[in-house]
DNA sequence: AAAAATTTAAAACGAACGTTTGATTGATTT
DNA sequence: AAATCAATCAAACGTTCGTTTTAAATTTTT
C-alpha cells in the first residue's frame, strides 16, 4: 500500500515538474521535494532518473497508444464493406492523444506538453524509447491513411505523414498559444474544438494537389 | 582579431552543442573545449549561459527573420495590383528557415534542430525571448496569410496558423525522419523538395472545409 | 617606449547534481 | 517469538555545474 502510495506520490510529481521544467531541468531532489518522500526512494523503486522518466510516458502513453489502437480496430471492423473515411482515421488517431492528457479540462497534470516535446528532445535515449514506443501505432495508422489515399505519390504521402505528426505534437505542446495567437477566440480548453480543427487541417494537407503538379495545369 | 576568433569560435562550437544536447544537456566546459578556449572567455565575452544561448539563436535567426520579411516586402510590391498567392506567401516564410540553416548541405551544423526545438523549450526565458523576436514575422506573414483566405472564419484561421507552425517546426526539428520513415523515398537533404512539400500540404490545410461545414453539406 | 585597456589563463568558488550507503523501521513469514 | 524481507530514512559519496577571482599576457592608445 504505502509502496504503490509512494511510487505513485514520485509519478505524479515527476510528472508535473518534467512538464514545468523539462527532463533535465527537474531535479530528483525537487521531485521527491514535492512528492514528501525521501530521496532513495526514486532509486529504490524505479532505479536511475532515465527509467523514472520513461516510467512517467509510460504511464500516460500506454493507454493513449492502447486506444487508438482499439479505435481503428473498431473502425476497420465497422467498415469492412465501405470505405474508410480518412477523418475518422484521423479522429481515432488525435482523439486519445487529447482527450486523455488533460485538454478539455483532464485531470493530469498538462502531460500532453511532455508528449509533444517528446519528438523534438536531444536525448538519444529518449529518440529509442520514442520509436519504439510509437512503432505499432505508426505502422498501423500509415497504412489505414494510405488506403484512403490511393492516388497520392509514395513521397508525398510520407512527407504529409511526417507534416501531420508536426501538427499533432505542436498541438500537444502548447495548448495556450492558439488562445494566444488568436487574441481568445480559438480555445484549446475546448478538446472537441480542437480535435476538429485539427482533423480538419491535416485532412485538407493530406487530400491536397501534389508537389509537381501546377495550379496552373489544372485551372 | 583574436577576440572576434574567439567569440566565432565559442558560438560555433556552443551552436553545435546545443543542436545535439540542447540547451541545459550541453555545459559551458563542453563547448569551451571544443573551442579550445578557456572556460572564462565565455563570461567574459557573453556574460552567462542565458545570454550565450541567446547570442547563439540571435546570429541565425536575425538572418532568417529579415529574409522573411524582405520577400514578402518584395512580394507584396510585386502584386500591387492583383492578387498575392498563397503559395508565394508560404514559401517567402519557409524558404529562408529552409535554406540558411543546412538544409541541402548548407555549411551550419544543424541549426534548424535549434530552432524548430524552440517552440517546445520549457524555459520560460527562451518563450519570452521566442515570442518577442518573433512578433513582427508572426503579424506581418498572418496579416499577409488572412488577406488571402478571406472567406475564412477567424477561428479557423487562427487555429491553422497554430498548426501551421507546428509543421514547420516539426520540419526543422527533424531532418532524417521523413527519409526513415519513407524508407529512403523521401529525401529531406533536397531543400527544394523539402519545402515544395511543406507548401503543398500547409496550402491545403489552410484551403481546407471549415469546420462546422460537414462535407456531407455539400456534396 | 610607456601606459592603459582589453583579452586570456589557471585555479578555485559554492551549489547542485545523480547516486549510493548503511542503519532502521514495520510488516510478513516461519 | 524469531527471522526475513521490502521500504524508508538521514547522510554522504564523487562529480559536475555556472560562475568568479586574481594574475599574466596581449593589444591598443598615448
Amino acid at each position: 500500500m504505502s509502496d504503490i502510495d509512494t511510487k505513485t506520490a514520485i509519478l505524479d510529481a515527476a510528472e508535473t515538474l518534467f512538464v514545468e521544467q523539462g527532463f533535465e531541468g527537474a531535479s530528483l531532489r525537487s521531485v521527491t521535494s514535492m512528492a514528501n518522500v525521501n530521496i532513495a526512494a526514486i532509486h529504490y523503486h524505479f532505479g536511475s532518473k532515465d527509467a523514472l522518466v520513461k516510467a512517467v510516458l509510460e504511464r500516460r502513453l500506454s493507454p493513449i497508444n492502447q486506444k487508438r489502437l482499439d479505435l481503428l480496430n473498431a473502425l476497420e471492423l465497422s467498415c469492412a464493406d465501405r470505405n474508410l473515411q480518412l477523418e475518422d482515421i484521423l479522429r481515432a488517431l488525435f482523439e486519445p492523444a487529447l482527450k486523455m492528457t488533460g485538454f478539455g479540462g483532464g485531470s493530469h497534470s498538462n502531460i500532453a506538453r511532455l508528449i509533444g516535446r517528446l519528438f523534438s528532445e536531444p536525448s538519444h535515449s529518449l529518440q529509442l524509447y520514442l520509436k519504439a514506443r510509437f512503432q505499432e501505432v505508426f505502422d498501423r495508422f500509415s497504412a489505414a491513411l494510405r488506403s484512403v489515399l490511393p492516388d497520392l505519390p509514395d513521397v508525398d504521402f510520407f512527407w504529409r505523414i511526417h507534416f501531420m505528426m508536426g501538427a499533432m505534437s505542436h498541438t500537444l505542446c502548447d495548448q495556450e498559444r492558439p488562445r494566444l495567437l488568436s487574441g481568445g477566440i480559438c480555445n484549446p480548453q475546448c478538446f472537441e474544438e480542437t480535435c476538429d480543427q485539427l482533423i480538419a487541417f491535416v485532412a485538407g494537407g493530406l487530400r491536397a494537389q501534389c508537389v509537381g503538379i501546377k495550379r496552373e495545369d489544372v485551372e
